[in-house]
DNA sequence: CTTGACTCCGTACTATGGTACGGAGTGGAT
DNA sequence: ATCCACTCCGTACCATAGTACGGAGTCAAG
């Protein structure tokens, strides 16, 4: 059989639709293997780098920070890892997803709250969503003195 | 009328929720204006000033970046700025926001169908999602083998 | 053998939104 | 008068996810 041809950083970083510099970065952050290298310094990456990378990137897309990405490909190294304790990581991102997506619905009402009782006309100094945005925070607690009182 | 008594830099970051280099921060970034000064060079901060760093809390929470947030606040200095600039850049906000959540619901979605294809007590070399996530790019319709470049 | 593209490396820089540090000067309570 | 928290400043640093730079060495085609 044979083996096949190993990439150059240019070839995976092209097959991969990464930027080389982009390589060595995740080399330095440890998600991507140190690859060998010939005499003359060239790193050599074996075809499965693609897949990699293409992971790592389909992940990003996914939500994942490098780090938990890292997290999830060093499962590989545990003997007994099983597809559950992947799917564990990623049910957590999912109830990130869905915590973000909360948060910005609240949001979202919150800003179309401003854009609904804006009278378009008024002046800058009257304007409900300026005003409104500067008002107090709810509690006003008690202030406890550091030098003065 | 009595003036009200001017805000220390301590004082300011207290009220406003804020850590005192933050102030200096945003003074730095321009959003917040440049205070007089005592003899000392202490800043003496109206307490005006206390609104306007709320605000900038407010907005950022609302997901508006520190350079919006500027721009925002610099329409104040346009004469004939209106309540309606401000609700427009509050409906651009809007639809930011509706943009990230339909991505976010997307990748739930995929999220979703990874943990809900994964037979837990595979091994992790058959894990599907691992294998799903390195596949190749895009459902390739063209299936042309991809040759060498 | 020359040329031009590729690769190497360390380091610095981008953007975002801050935090931290350290030494010097200040101010007000005791 | 002393004490010491508070404030000043410039600068460096944190995390995140890369990108850029520049000089040196390498590879392969012509």
């Amino acid at each position: 059989m044979t083996v096949t041809a190993a990439l150059r950083t240019g070839e995976l970083a092209e097959r991969a639709g990464v930027n080389v510099e982009t390589l060595r970065f995740y080399e330095r952050q440890g998600l991507l293997p140190v690859p060998p290298r010939r005499t003359s310094g060239y790193r050599e990456y074996p075809a499965e780098a693609v897949d990699l990378v293409r992971f790592i990137r389909r992940a990003q897309h996914l939500g994942f920070s490098l780090r938990e990405i890292k997290e999830l490909l060093n499962l590989r190294a545990v003997p007994r890892a099983t597809c559950a304790d992947v799917a564990g990581l990623a049910q957590r991102k999912i109830e990130d997803v869905d915590a973000k997506i909360r948060d910005l619905r609240a949001v979202r009402s919150a800003l179309a709250e401003l854009v609904n009782e804006c009278p378009r006309a008024a002046p800058l100094a009257q304007c409900p969503i300026i005003e409104s945005l500067s008002r107090e925070p709810i509690p006003k607690r008690d202030h406890r003195p550091k030098r003065k009182s």
